[in-house]
DNA sequence: CACAAAAATGGAAATGATTATCATTTTCAT
DNA sequence: ATGAAAATGATAATCATTTCCATTTTTGTG
């Protein structure tokens, strides 16, 4: 059995610990300001080069938000989407099983492979 | 019959042209480009603004290039969504009967009005 | 342990897209 | 014509991300 050699530097684990800890996406700024609170003079070139190591390593998941920055989150975390009041910024967390599928079958049918996706919903909430 | 009042100035209507023409999407910067050498000495300040206003206007859809650029395109009147290629970018326009109903059942089970929904799929097409 | 080679690190500068300013020009209604 | 409002574009400012490069840390070997 040949050995999948993983390495995996201080660095990696440490942006890894903290994006378990804080759940869903992060930017890279994001994560390297929490590092600092925390008391690790972890530099930015670091935060970036382990983002993208572990991107490459297919660990970490690299998405966009929508003014273009990226967002990184642990793979296989089990993502949600947003239900988010345009009037007071209210958000609730919702499952999103049928986006899931929908994902799933469009890509599949157009031949696509290593497919992610986004879906929000925005509106006006009831208390607005 | 109410008037839904267009406003539409000499850039707009000059970046739906360029649109127009060359057809799939293409980055601001491009665009600009693109009009410059056509004898067009508007500016890459009017073109972001013309975009934008289109952008808000629903005439061109927004989306992302791998590496966060954004980049537009003229957009069928019809409600659609996207199926695009991380790697070559070829975009797919595709139906979203499934989200159109999770949206309007979400919005619905939360109490939300006047809502609006994005979703956007993303992968690696078979060519690639 | 000693020591050299390789890997990792991080500060500073460079890059590149996008946005903010602001003075000037054009459009428009009276 | 004429003043107000909208449009324009050059320039500077932002801001995330990359490059460079010198320094530090780790690692393998005798
Ligand atoms: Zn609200
Ligand atoms: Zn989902
Ligand atoms: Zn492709
Ligand atoms: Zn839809």
């Amino acid at each position: 059995m040949s050995t999948a050699t993983k390495r995996m530097n201080k660095s990696d684990l440490k942006l890894i610990a903290v994006l378990e800890r804080t759940g869903g996406f992060a930017s890279a700024q994001e994560l390297h300001q929490i590092l600092r609170r925390e008391g690790d003079g972890i530099g930015l070139t670091t935060v970036y080069r382990a983002l993208q190591s572990l991107v490459d390593d297919k660990i970490v998941d690299l998405l966009r938000r929508e003014d273009g920055e990226a967002i990184y989150r642990l793979c296989g975390d089990n993502h949600h989407h947003h239900l988010v009041c345009k009037s007071c910024g209210d958000t609730v967390e919702i499952e999103g099983g049928a986006i899931e599928k929908w994902a799933k079958t469009m890509a599949e049918e157009f031949g696509f492979r290593e497919v992610g996706h986004t879906a929000e919903i925005f509106g006006i909430c009831s208390k607005c």
